[in-house]
DNA sequence: CCACGGATTGGCT
DNA sequence: GCCAATCCGTGGA
């Protein structure tokens, strides 16, 4: 299904460029969690760009603070934070250290460890198979089928247990772009990206 | 110290 | 389609 061997793992310097281009580039990508003998793994279909030096949306735009610092880190290590009093959205952080950037991932496609998304999702059986679909379409039901809490936020992609796989960049006719979603600032800049007609998308 | 509101989700009308 | 749930980081007093 997917090659995991260590040269396709992708590199510091994937990360390390604007947000808008790693956005786009990420969309295909596979995200891989491994923890003890389970793997989960998921293609990423939509993200959305955060950058904190002109866009008012981000958590970083007012500069770094206790919760958003890890947002300044050098680009290739997740951002992982708790809203709503109930979920975690995960990000992929971006560009040169003290910049601010990152990507939020919107939604996957699961690959691989679909069994432990649905423990980690439901806690019981699928109803019907139309809930494969209700699994990760979403940036908190992505974290939660992964499993991804603040304990991983800071994380290292290039050097942990979480890790994207290199795949060839999508034909730019199948990136959808759009607004973003569930913000009250920067309300117009389209830096949302997806996959067209992928069932997996958030909406 | 306290009030506000959020990069969401799922259940109910 | 609408709205409550449910924390806690953040910012103003």
């Amino acid at each position: 299904m997917f090659d995991t061997s260590k040269k396709l793992v992708l590199p510091k310097k994937f990360y390390i460029r604007p947000v808008l281009a790693v956005a786009k580039d990420l969309l295909g990508k596979v995200l891989i969690k491994t923890e003890s003998k389970k793997m989960f793994a998921g293609r990423i279909v939509e993200v959305e760009a955060y950058d904190g030096s002109i866009d008012e949306a981000s958590h970083s735009y007012n500069g770094k603070t206790k919760r958003n610092e890890v947002m300044f880190n050098t680009g290739g290590c997740l951002y992982v934070y708790f809203t709503y009093g109930a979920h975690f959205c995960s990000n992929i952080v971006t560009g040169k250290e003290g910049y601010g950037n990152a990507v939020l991932i919107r939604a996957v496609e699961p690959l691989a460890g679909i069994d432990y998304m649905i423990v980690n999702r439901f806690n019981r059986e699928l109803k019907s198979e139309k809930e494969l679909c209700n699994l990760t379409s979403g940036p908190g039901k992505v974290s939660k089928a992964f499993g991804f809490d603040s304990s991983y936020s800071g994380m290292d992609l290039t050097n942990s247990s979480v890790y994207l796989l290199d795949q060839p960049r999508l034909n730019s006719n199948k990136i959808g772009i759009s607004k973003r979603i569930g913000i009250t600032r920067s309300v117009d800049l389209p830096w949302r990206f997806f996959e067209i007609g992928n069932p997996y998308l958030s909406r």
